[in-house]
DNA sequence: ATTATAAATTATAATTATTCTAAACTGTTG
DNA sequence: CAACAGTTTAGAATAATTATAATTTATAAT
């Protein structure tokens, strides 16, 4: 889904009824700049903070799952007390910096082609992904 | 920690008193011949399985989380529900089985160096590992 | 339009992984 | 072997997520 979107019509074409939820939550998502990395905390405090409604946190976590499942939403995995969710749901790869736990957006030129040489015997490859983990320069971690 | 290591020595040297418990834990982790991958839940039963004696819950949680500060065990990131432990804490790449939810290490040489070019200002690198995602090869996730 | 119905929302309860707590126990040092 | 700090433990507390069941809503059929 991209910017300023039809999301009722897309919705609705995606086979998820357009609920007034849903067209608030895909509004909060999609019409923005950036991509947004975010957890379900983050996106139910900008909903309070974006819209004057409430949206039941359940109805956030189903809309989210709806929008990944569809692939709309990419889950990212960082941090195992936390599920990130990304807007950008092609394949790439990212910079997680530990001091802030900020997830950053490699661009695509920054790491070039990854070459895996072998797989595992009767599986496919469905994604190559770099974790590049950075921290201040001064800071030990013990 | 390597494979028929004097436990309780390696303990004491690190800082960490040897107690029945954790030597225990140590012999279940590291006297084995290929490295383990495991959630806590995976370890507990491995020491129920191997031992007679049992653990308490906590027990296995603060030793692991010590081992991992001393730098004998490894955090890795898949999977945002459960933390997944590696016993070869070198900076190495995964393959994740999305059918059987196993993580494999890469051999070395599967994978060729990852060239970053770019980095995050005042900010210095401190890992970069790829996961490769596979699955079965007639299976369609939607 | 109205109605029927299947899907979605909601508040709340349940579940799961993990961390905290405080009392009992154990390894080490003198 | 006594003292003390570090550990273990069961169980309580917390936090993220999922399930439940009643209510509401979107859509299709009338």
């Amino acid at each position: 889904m991209t910017k300023n979107f039809n999301f009722i019509e897309k919705l609705r074409e995606t086979g998820l009824r357009p609920t007034k939820q849903r067209v608030k939550i895909c509004e909060v998502l999609f019409n923005r700049d950036k991509t947004f990395h975010f957890t379900i905390n983050d996106l139910v405090k900008k909903i309070s903070e974006e819209l004057n409604e409430k949206i039941s946190l359940a109805t956030v976590y189903n809309t989210v799952h709806a929008l990944q499942k569809k692939g709309y939403l990419k889950e990212i995995s960082i941090n195992s007390d936390k599920s990130y969710f990304d807007t950008n749901t092609t394949t790439h790869h990212h910079f997680y910096d530990e001091d802030t736990h900020q997830l950053i957006d490699c661009d695509e030129n920054e790491i070039e082609n990854v070459n895996v040489k072998n797989n595992i015997t009767g599986k496919k490859i469905n994604s190559v992904e770099v974790l590049v983990r950075v921290a201040s320069d001064n800071q030990n971690q013990n």
